[in-house]
DNA sequence: CGAATGTCAGAGTCACTGATATAG
DNA sequence: CCTATATCAGTGGCTCTGACATTC
């Protein structure tokens, strides 16, 4: 009635895998929730080995391809909140990845650059990313890859606006 | 520098639509996620207006689709873990939706049966379903959901494993 | 004045762990 | 004896809300 050897608390009780696909398997928020979840717990397996998270890539990332700026401004461009960018800023802060100035334009806004060290450490995350995304998407094509990702670009952009 | 009428806590700050997707938007773990997240609160609200959950509609669906079962084998059915199948089940017992027998053939498990009354949630629920990942698919023209469903199905295979 | 910024404190949800009593 | 079942209690992470002082 059950399957291989594996003692009571292992994942989830995992389904008997090569199982034609159930109705509910079938429905897309649920592949996407699963697969977010894998993908997610994977990256972070992978991160930690390094002490980074990924929210940490989002930010130095953005610092490095769209310049310094306002945390605001961050907020909006990685679609994390406000709130939750302080604390990642103070992390990043605190290893000198980042480093907050006041605006002088406008003295409500810190100024966020990347510095040396967080240039040298989004190489590295990069590297590891690159790694992930490849294991990621392993059983698929480079053309696959593209179609996908184009699909899922269409899918966030339809569900932007709701 | 900002966009639009918005007042202070609107979503996440959010970005200035229709923009060339940057790095880390054309991320697939990242990707995965928002639309995640996103389909996941259009179901729930939807769900919410007729005061169900995704859940229910998972269990409900199962039972009908492949039978009664022990709370360990819908567990295992679902991807919902055993300990939260508890207050789920709870929930649907309720109303009426399911029922708990004893298993006469092995005294730890409890045979779950889906009611006359549960059958008729389902149907609604199912409707509703449809309705909702036909709102999130809508952008795609059949082909293309079907293809998209198939990726999304590869890839949860890939990452079952790991 | 209304709106944006950085900050903090906390809610709600979800996947997940661990332990226990009971039964195979 | 080891394993499975149903149950309960609790953790950790993440999304998200609300409020506040300061500045535009």
């Amino acid at each position: 009635m059950t399957n291989a050897a594996r003692t009571d608390s292992d994942h989830a009780d995992m389904p008997a895998a090569g199982a034609p696909p159930t109705r509910i398997q079938r429905l897309p928020s649920r592949l996407l929730n699963q697969n977010a979840n894998r993908a997610d717990r994977l990256a972070a397996e992978r991160l930690s080995a390094v002490g980074a998270r990924k929210w940490h890539y989002a930010v130095l990332s953005s610092l490095e391809e769209s310049g310094p700026a306002s945390q605001a401004e961050l907020s909006r461009r990685t679609g994390i909140y406000r709130s939750d960018m302080v604390a990642l800023l103070n992390e990043l802060a605190e290893h000198d990845y980042v480093r907050r100035a006041p605006d002088p334009d406008d003295r409500r806004r810190n100024v966020v650059l990347i510095t040396d060290a967080g240039r040298t450490r989004l190489e590295e995350l990069a590297k590891l990313i690159r790694q992930i995304e490849d294991d990621l998407l392993a059983p698929f094509s480079p053309a696959e890859r593209e179609l996908l990702i184009d699909l899922l670009l269409r899918l966030n952009e339809h569900l932007e606006t709701r």
